[in-house]
This record gives structure tokens, sequence and C-alpha cells, in this order.
DNA sequence: AGCACGCCGACT
DNA sequence: GTCGGCGTGCTC
């Protein structure tokens, strides 16, 4: 008998192993197993067993002993595990190790092999509920989840519900439903650190039961939770991404919460969507997924559209208060010197006054750190650029340096242009650091604070300025998108968003998605119960729909006019997305080992025509990073058949054509195009 | 990814 | 004369 093992190694392929009689019983897959891999013994994952050997030249060598005396993953997990190599282009292995503690890859996890016995289920025990009083579409989404669960059948469902809807108490009842079937419930969250207060209502309403799963555990912690949900010690696993693979045998639902999210992506091999593989995970286990947001994603909602999830609505906002009104100020018609900067409109201006006035908080919005773009000879035009990626550096002016935002490289502050000396050199392009200059000089007495990765990485700086914020300390906060996640200020009446045009044009085919969300998220943050909110948008197209349909709280109208576009263009979610990224020290070689793709892939046919449309190959919207060029093709599928055509077209071209120095990064449904 | 094998510069 | 630089090639 032999069993074809993964091993944490960048390759597509298993390799098979002999078992010798004596551990045939135990070889059973979702075993780890040590076996000799090239002159030395690591430890790979069973996957199957099987009767045939491999078709190799050299000898088959015997594995040397078995780590575990019963499987760590099932089968619905194998099965999860292997689509998720095949969907997304990812070695096994890679994924493999994605999906287990790291630890259990290593040496020395062996002595601890015998911790890890059989799972044991534990009692279905009754849940004390705390009596709540629901909303009528609160109990018709909590009645609809626990009749699919009664069902036991795989189902998807958006839960689509503005902040302050009451999502959570849905999220609750449905866990509670499946726990007391005797299954299990996860739940995910984009970012853990940023939701103390709804962890704390998970972890209160299921004593003793919750695990949490994220990356912020060290590796023994997440050993630990992970044999707690093993061995069923705990029954529910609140974490991020890679909380999908938690150990959960008897899955009864996947909650995603913030679906539409980005977090769910991730931007390393193996590069999947946790949001996606909960939905292929749920399908598995025949069990609920429920996907909730107050800005669905458009990939979601058109499968809602479909027929493909069930849609609900939470439509108002029991403990939220009335929406926020948001003002849109064309930009074009403001004077342009207002103040020094031209940064602030009149009503901005005026509101950030009376709000002054009226002793509550300010939030302004600019999705730009630093104190300004680029800096610019004023005598020969030149920009300072970095050296490794080629890209504008930022001016820090705090601490007087110049930094790449892409990679790591900082120089002093220069007084003099490298390319003619002049000294007038010129900052362009406003950051968070500006605005705060400007706003002391309009309101020297007031007390402002910056909230970006400048000012929240040091220890305990974070926590600072959300304290200071949280008793009132701070009046203004200037933020980057940071501040947009997760936190809740319920003392803020105001929020101003800068430069709204920033994000809207960004070269990326999602950039009015990301908008819409964004001021829908940021104008969410604004006002609680008794007290309204004011948003105001400063922008010079008042006129794009993002922004109109954020004005209106109008999801709706939003779709509609995205959903046109992405239908013209060919873009997701009505098409499909693979983005081949070809990096090299040089750039030809970069650039040719892509024109040869894309030679191949409309040379090759895989049962019919390959219906793909190639964009490319181009320098990629970074062209040069860390000192590396990045040439990158773009393919337009029709649908998800077509983009497994063109999937296995590109893995036999990769694996055929091995061009020394290339290195090719696949991005199957790729979030971003950088 | 590792880790070995393989041909060209500065050290005892 | 060697030690070692990291290019390239393979892993059941």
């Amino acid at each position: 008998m032999y069993v074809n093992v993964a091993l944490p190694v960048p390759l597509m392929q298993t390799f098979t192993y002999a078992v010798p009689s004596s551990l045939a019983q135990q070889a059973q897959p979702g075993t780890r197993a040590l076996v000799p891999f090239r002159h030395r013994e690591r430890i790979g994952l069973i996957m199957e067993q099987t009767e045939t050997p491999p078709n190799i030249t050299g000898r088959v060598k015997t594995l040397s002993e078995l780590c575990d005396k019963s499987p760590l993953c099932d089968d619905i997990m194998l099965e999860l595990l292997q689509w998720i190599s095949r969907y997304y282009m990812a070695p096994i292995g890679e994924v493999c190790r994605a999906a287990l503690p790291s630890a259990f890859f290593r040496r020395a996890a062996l002595a601890r092999k015998s911790r890890i016995g059989l799972a044991h289920m534990t009692d279905v025990e009754t849940l004390d509920s705390v009596p709540i009083v629901f909303t009528a579409a609160q109990q018709q989404a909590i009645d609809h989840s626990q009749r699919l669960l009664g069902e036991c059948l795989f189902h998807t469902t958006l839960l689509h519900g503005v902040t302050g809807s009451g999502k959570t108490e849905v999220y609750l009842a449905t866990m509670e439903a499946a726990i007391k079937q005797g299954r299990q419930a996860l739940f995910m969250l984009p970012e853990i650190g940023l939701t103390p207060q709804l962890l704390a209502r998970v972890t209160a309403h299921f004593p003793d039961r919750v695990a949490l799963y994220h990356s912020g555990l060290t590796e023994a912690q997440r050993v630990e939770q992970w044999l707690r949900l093993h061995t069923g010690a705990a029954d529910i696993c609140c974490g991020t991404r890679s909380a999908i693979f938690a150990p959960l045998h008897n899955l009864g639902c996947i909650i995603v919460d913030e679906e539409h999210d980005g977090a769910y992506k991730q931007e390393e091999s193996p590069r999947y969507h946790a949001r996606d593989v909960a939905v292929v995970r749920a399908k598995l286990s025949g069990a609920l997924a429920l996907l909730g947001s107050a800005t669905p994603s458009l990939e979601t909602y058109h499968n809602v559209e479909r027929k493909k999830y069930h849609y609900l609505s939470l439509p108002d906002r029991p403990t939220g208060g009335p929406l926020p009104e948001v003002m849109l100020v064309d930009m074009r018609k403001e004077p342009t010197s207002n103040d020094a900067s031209g940064l602030f409109s009149r009503p901005l201006l005026q509101a950030l006054d009376a709000n002054l006035q009226a002793g509550e908080q300010t939030i302004l919005f600019l999705n730009r750190r630093g104190f300004s773009q680029l800096l610019l000879c004023r005598d020969c035009g030149a920009i300072f650029r970095c050296p490794d990626c080629d890209i504008a550096l930022t001016l820090h002016r705090r601490v007087a340096e110049l930094r790449c935002h892409y990679c790591e490289f900082s120089i002093p502050r220069p007084t003099t242009c490298r390319e003619c000396g002049a000294t007038h050199l010129k900052a362009m392009g406003s950051g968070t650091e500006r605005i705060e200059d400007a706003l002391l000089e309009h309101f020297p007495q007031v007390s402002i604070a910056r909230f970006d990765r400048d000012t929240t990485t040091a220890r305990g700086a974070r926590q600072q300025l959300l304290r200071d914020m949280h008793s009132g300390k701070t009046e203004i906060l200037i933020g980057t998108q940071m501040i947009t996640k997760g936190h809740d200020f319920p003392g803020v009446t105001l929020v101003g968003i800068m430069q709204a045009d920033l994000s809207l044009y960004l070269p990326d085919f999602r950039a009015s998605e990301r908008t819409f969300q964004l001021l829908t998220q940021v104008a969410g943050r604004a006002g609680r119960r008794n007290k309204p909110g004011r948003v105001i948008v400063q922008t010079f197209t008042p006129e794009h729909y993002s922004l109109l349909a954020a004005q209106s709280h109008n999801y709706m109208t939003f779709v509609a006019k995205e959903e046109t576009h992405r239908r013209e263009l060919g873009y997701p979610p009505y098409g499909k997305l693979i983005n081949v990224r070809c990096t090299s020290n040089s750039e030809s070689k970069a650039a040719s080992f892509a024109q040869g793709l894309r030679d191949a892939l409309s040379r090759v046919t895989v049962g019919g025509t390959l219906d793909v449309s190639i964009v490319g190959p181009a320098p990629a919207p970074r062209a040069k990073l860390a000192g590396r060029h990045r040439w990158q093709l773009l393919l337009k599928m029709k649908n998800a058949a077509d983009m497994r055509k063109v999937s296995e077209a590109i893995a036999t071209h990769t694996t055929n054509q091995t061009e020394s120095g290339v290195q090719v990064a696949v991005d199957v449904d790729p979030l971003h195009l950088l």
C-alpha cells in the first residue's frame, strides 16, 4: 500500500511513499507522517491511500513513522484543502501548512503527538438564553436560519443590515441553534483586534465554549486553541481568515461578518478568499453560510440576484438612531484660498466650528498618511523617487524624512534637488500631517490627534489614541482608512471626508465599490441614538454615482449603476479574473516570460477553444518593488468553467517552461490588480 | 522552500 | 594552493 503525502514545499504535487504493513492501519488520510525527503526527514500530511505505485524512475521510499494516533483532518477538510489547491492554483503542501498550526510540521512537534487523541463530542447542553426582544426583521432572519439548520442542508444567506441594525443578535441566535443541534459554529471576522465588544458578546453568550483563532496568537496558544476545537472542548470558533480551517468536525453554521472586507483575501500563497472558502466548506459540510454586511460585495449580491443565495435585510436601526445626513460639497465651486492649503471647504469649516462650539467630536478622513505625496523641484521639475520601487517618495515632515510607502526605504529630508541642486522644493499633495497643521492654524486651542500607521505602530500608542477619543479629550481626530474599521466613537457627530476623489479614481475596477463602502462605513460612525450625525464629503465630482448613493444611503442604486459598468467590461461578478505576475531582477526576463505565457495561452486549446481575453503583458501598477521588476498578465474569463481550463493551461505552461530567475505568482479572483 | 552540486575571487 | 560566493536543479 502507498500514501500520497503533501509536504510543506511550494510544489503542486504530492509525494508517494510505501507504507510498512505494521503502519497500514494507522496511515489514514489526514494523519501526519514523517517521511524521508531529499536527504532528511520531514513531516507531511497524508492526503490519500492508493494501491498504485508512483510513475517515477527512482526507488519509492518508505514512510518512517506516523505522528498521530488518529487523523487531524477529517475527509471534509481534506476535500476542502484539495479544492483550495486546485481553484487557487496553490501548492497543496502550502495549503496544508496554512490550514494547520505551523508547529505541526516541525520535528519538535512530534514530542506532543500522544496528546492528539480521538475527538470526542461534548454533550448537547441546554443553553440558558437571555430573553431578548427581537425586531420583526431580526425574528424573521432567526426563524429562517433555524429552519435551514433544522434541515441540515447547505445554504448561503446574505444578511444585509446597516450599522446598528442588530446583525449580532441574528448571529448569536444562529450559532445557538447550531449548538443546540449538537453541531458547531464558526464565526469569522476581518480583524480580531478591532472588535473587542463583539467578541466579548460572543464569549459571554457561550461561556467556556469559544476558541479564539487569529494571527495574533503565539504558536503555543494556537496549538492550544486548535486542540480545544479538535477534541470538542470548545465548539465555537471565532477568528480571522485562517480560522476557516478550524478543526470543527460537525459544522452547523459559518458566519462571515463584514463579508465585503478585503482582509478575507490572503495576499500571499495560498491566495484564498476566506469568504468564498467559507461557502465551499459549508457546502461540503451541509452547513449554513451566513454572510453579513451593510455594504455587500458585488459578487455576493450578484449571487442573490442569481437566486444562489438567500437575501435577508435588516432595514431598521433599533439601537443606532437615524442614519446621518450626508452632504456633498462641490470643491469646484469653492474659492481656492480659504486657507493656506485650500484643504477645507466653507461648509466643512462652518460645521467644524459649530461642532467644536457644541463640545462634540469630529473625525476627518483622508486616505493618505504623511505630509505630502511628493517633493518636487520647482526649477527642474524632478521628483524624489524610491530607487527600489520607482514611485514618488512621501514627505514625512514630523520625522523629516522621505519615505517609500511600498517598501521600507527612507532618506533624510533633502534640502536641495539631486538633479539640479536647486533649493526650492515644493511639497505637493496633502496627507494627514498637513491636515493636522492646517487645522492647528484654524483652531489653535483645539485638541487634535492623528490616527494612521505612523501614529499607531508604537507600543500602546493606538490604545492611548482610542482612550483619548473615548474620554472626549480629543476633539478632532484625523485618520486614514484605519479609523473606519471597527471602532465605535459614540461622541462623534461630524465626519469630514477630505478628497473623496482620491479613492474614487484609483486605477482599479473596484475603486467605486471601495469608495461607496468606505463612505457608508464612515457615515455609520457618525451619530448614535439621540445625537444625529453629519457627514461632509469634499469632492470635485459630486455627480458620481458612488457618492450620490452613499449620500442617500441607497445600496441598491449603487449596485445597479456599478453592475452596468462591470458587465460592459467583463469584470467580476460578470466574469472571472486571474492575474499572473512575473517577477525578476531582470526586466526583460520578466517581460519575455509574460509574453511567452500569453503566446502559449492563445495557442493552447483545452477541450475546445480557450475563451479568454488577455490584457498585457504590461508592467504591473507597481512596476518595480523592492528592487525587482514586475510584469503582469490579466486574464478575463466569462465564467468559472472557462477559468478552470485557463488554470490548467497556465499550470502546464509554467511547469514545462522553467525560465530561470523569473518568479510567477498566480492570483485567482484578485482583489486589486496592484 | 531547502539543500546539494557546481564553477570563479581573496585568504592561510 | 583552498574556502566559499550564490546560480540552478531536484525533491516520491
